[in-house]
DNA sequence: GACAACTGACTATCTTTGACTATCAGAGTA
DNA sequence: TACTCTGATAGTCAAAGATAGTCAGTTGTC
């Protein structure tokens, strides 16, 4: 079995045990312990530990830096889900940003707030900056995709909160 | 744990415990309480207890000289005026971003499912572009200031009408 | 040959320290 | 009073230590 898929597992276990749907790592001792260089850590997270495959990275570096796993669930059948995946690309052009973010809103799928934030930071305005138009496109659907991961997560945050609640209820 | 931190959430439990909104230390002492170099308060003050992290300092040398802490109360559409006027320039580091969105939050300025849509887009992840730094900088500020600007119109309108509504209450 | 896995050298960032500097209050002195 | 000296503070900065990130190049696998 190739290392990079042992230590995938290994990462998930942990996630698998962790009270919280995050883990704390330190890249030194990972790489220590499976006997690899330490980028190989960095290798692992950016081929199975993207925000596509639903998780968030954050990290410190210096003294007591840490790396922190943050395991994001999504539901397959979620229309946000179909968005986040297909339907926004690698680029998007303004108007067709402009177009989805209003059928978005129009469906009913995002709130008209939601919809305004990501009209705000996609405006021409905001993205009023010297480079190429295919770069700015790359952009504007990196930052869709950031802010619809994030609406999402939000949604599941409430069915969870929900979902408790009723059992609470029931058990009342 | 760095000792770093440890220090800071001592200063914050002692800045929770006051009456006033200020606490005074004396450099020395606290070094010698967690066993550290005295400039390393100078270290834990200049990263964790900066304006932008919603804190002043006053400090004085000499015999009897001491270091006063003071945790400074900003109302809300001053912060918000503040940051799309003065603090958000024309760039804006991701570590800056990061702290002024966390601050906008904790101050209770902006909702936290703002702060996270904002987080999302201007994580380091939804501007992986390749762009020169400068460049990003000057995207940060400005999706920042943009999606501000759309809060603080939304707050306008919230507040006009509830506005209309109290006329009409009034009216009936 | 193409693509995934892996490595190591170099870079970036954060923390901690210590040597040196700046400032102040009070005591001593003219 | 006015001046100076001294001890007791706090501030600055550069260097060292402790992490993590990047990327080009190598190795392995199909």
């Amino acid at each position: 079995m190739r290392l990079s898929d042992t230590i995938e597992s290994f990462i998930k276990e942990l996630l698998g045990e962790s009270e919280e749907d995050g883990v704390e790592l330190k890249r030194n001792e990972l790489a220590e312990y499976f006997q690899c260089a330490p980028s190989q850590i960095n290798y692992v997270l950016s081929t199975r530990f993207t925000p596509d495959h639903g998780y968030m990275i954050e990290s410190r570096r210096g003294g007591g830096g840490c790396i922190r796993i943050v395991h994001v669930q999504r539901s397959q059948s979620d229309f946000l889900d179909y968005l986040i995946r297909e339907r926004v690309g690698a680029s998007l052009a303004d108007k067709d940003a402009q177009l989805l973010t209003r059928q978005l809103v129009e469906s009913g799928t995002i709130t008209r707030e939601d919809g305004l934030m990501i009209a705000a930071a996609l405006s021409p305005q905001a993205l009023a900056v010297p480079v190429p138009e295919a770069v700015k496109s790359t952009l504007r659907a990196r930052i869709l995709r950031s802010m619809l991961l994030n609406i999402a997560r939000r949604n599941q945050r409430v069915k969870q909160s929900a979902a408790t609640a009723l059992i609470r209820i029931e058990h009342t």
